[in-house]
DNA sequence: GTGAAAGCGCTAACAT
DNA sequence: ATGTTAGCGCTTTCAC
């Protein structure tokens, strides 16, 4: 039935040996036979199994992608800079979706482990303790992405700031005048990353003077309806009143807010200025459209592959080990308002 | 290095097939020495390598995907019911990018091949003749998800009626009173969809006696800028200023075309009705939010992988062939006025 | 430049 | 219930 390569070898009056030859290194065949040879790989439609290769060579040339959620939008940003990287470096991907399960994300190390991936790449989910263990034994280079390690096993990392980029948000908020500065921030199991966001807005609101309050802040899981719900929280609390300014852990959430603004007649940003975190294709296509802060996802899937080549080729060495941060960038556009009636390029400057 | 079933096999002093009876078949296996290599398994955190069981059992469990670009937002909508039907069966999913490429398509195939995938869901390109030697000579099951073949070899494919939905469109807002009604329709080398889409309108517009004009019609690549372009384009010409409303290919065109009317100091729904075709995630997040037809992507993908699953299980009958029409809706929302004084249900009734 | 033979890690008869 | 043996399809020394 499955034509092999034996069948090939046949048909052009060779051994299967020169015929795998002409497949991986044709060089070093006589022209001559390696055309008989090709043309009965085509007459007979002949497609090397890969399984069969792998097994032989023990390599796979695949590197595997644990991701929390095919259908969270960040993540096809940063798939582009990965399947660029990879396809340079002619790597295969396999993809395996943890559905934001740590049990599931569990699964899909053993999963790719059985399917020989030279790399692992783990997007999104804090790497704890908990996993160290396995790190110790597994034996496949593994790399992070938006997330970082904090367990005892040294992991390269590639990430943006989160502290360093919500401090820099309230501080362009405090430049166009804003003071009473509220946050929606992330919320799950595992979640460094909305920790991190927090702790950047809460020195922010500190090194400005501005004072740090719990009522001013509520969470939510990065999704639309959680930031929906959020806004929703803010503003049934007393202080709403005074806010001027939202700023968010993320697009989806800083777009529900909007619309929970919206539906409550206030206007973006003429009664509230809200400011998100990603920079996804959303972003640009609400009205107004959302001023937020890049995260360069593409890079990011482009590094962290770098990487793990680098630790595939050269087990031996360490040259890349824990967290690098990748430079994010505010994206101005239209839902952040300036209060300042001067808006003073010297009054912009003071805030850092 | 690499610990295999023989290194359980001795440490647990059984033979390599015992081993893998308890992997595979544990209940023909003694409790006790099944213990004793469960044990084995543990100590040397052994794992089987796929690749050698898929040589040995030549089956792989798995399913390859090829998709026209992981960036389409419908894709992942779309993924999850191919997920969930995958992993209700326990089948693996190999995805294979072909970034809108045919050729790459076509490398899809060939990787796919390689890697001895037990069928295949092509999705959203046009499968015309060019394939039909390719599916002749393949030998694997083939399933199509949002497109249709039209060469000789016939598929089991599964998408919402194209033609149907449009015209359901038109209707919809004619039964709103509205005639001037635009059409925004997609392209690319080998899209189907967007000629069916068109048809759609086409025969709606003169079903109702509006007339068809190409001056009402333009058409973008499915996606933001396309639809901002298109509706910068119908904006231009004369017949515009008569216009009620705007029909879509998709819904980021739609929002692109909002975001072009906006930026034109027209408002949705007041100066201009708009209506989308996907109800992706992004429909309900935009202000105002979007009126689709909602295409049930979650149930083609559940049903294409029951249709090759039913292909792979049962090769000999083929028992799911050709188009299959899966039920589109309209999703009333807030882009769409209703032009008649009085919104009888009379006159809604009577266009159909 | 090409072929013969061994083996990658696992499974599946067939024995026992 | 368990072991022995023979592959699955390919690559890779090692001869020639």
């Amino acid at each position: 039935m499955k034509v092999t390569i034996r069948d090939v070898a046949s048909k052009a009056g060779v051994s299967a040996a020169t015929v795998s030859r002409v497949l991986n290194k044709p060089e070093l065949v006589d022209p001559e036979t390696k055309q008989r040879v090709q043309a009965a790989i085509k007459a007979l439609d002949f497609h090397p199994n890969a399984m069969a290769r792998g097994l032989s060579v023990s390599r796979t040339d695949t590197i595997g992608l644990v991701i929390p959620g095919i259908n969270d939008l960040f993540f096809t940003e940063l798939y582009r800079g990965i399947e660029k990287a990879c396809s340079e470096n002619n790597m295969k991907i396999l993809l395996f979706d943890s559905q934001h399960s740590r049990h599931r994300a569990l699964e899909g190390f053993t999963f790719l482990r059985r399917h020989q991936v030279s790399g692992i790449i783990f997007t999104s989910k804090l790497v704890d303790q908990d996993y160290d263990a396995l790190f110790d034994r597994i034996g496949i280079p593994v790399a992070l992405a938006l997330t970082e390690a904090t367990g005892r096993t040294p992991l390269p990392a590639f990430k943006v700031d989160d502290v360093r980029a919500v401090f820099d948000v309230v501080a362009y908020l405090v430049a166009r005048g804003h003071q009473r500065i509220g946050m929606i921030t992330g919320e799950s199991e595992d979640d460094r990353t909305g920790l991190l966001r927090l702790e950047g807005y809460r020195r922010a609101m500190l090194h400005f003077g501005i004072g740090y309050s719990e009522s001013f802040v509520t969470s939510g899981n990065y999704r639309f309806d959680g930031g929906y719900a959020a806004m929703q929280e803010l503003l049934k609390r007393q202080p709403i009143n005074q806010l001027t300014a939202i700023c968010t852990a993320s697009d989806e959430m800083a777009i529900g807010a909007m619309r929970c603004l919206h539906d409550h007649g206030l206007s973006v940003p003429d009664d509230m200025s809200v400011i998100g975190f990603d920079d996804l294709q959303i972003a640009r296509m609400v009205i107004p459209s959302l001023t937020t802060v890049m995260q360069p996802f593409e890079e990011i899937g482009e590094q962290v592959v770098r990487a793990l080549l680098q630790r595939i080729e050269q087990p031996s060495e360490l040259p890349r080990q824990g967290t690098y941060y990748m430079p994010h960038r505010i994206v101005e556009r239209e839902t952040v308002k300036c209060l300042n009636s001067s808006t003073s390029e010297e009054q912009l400057e003071k805030c850092f």
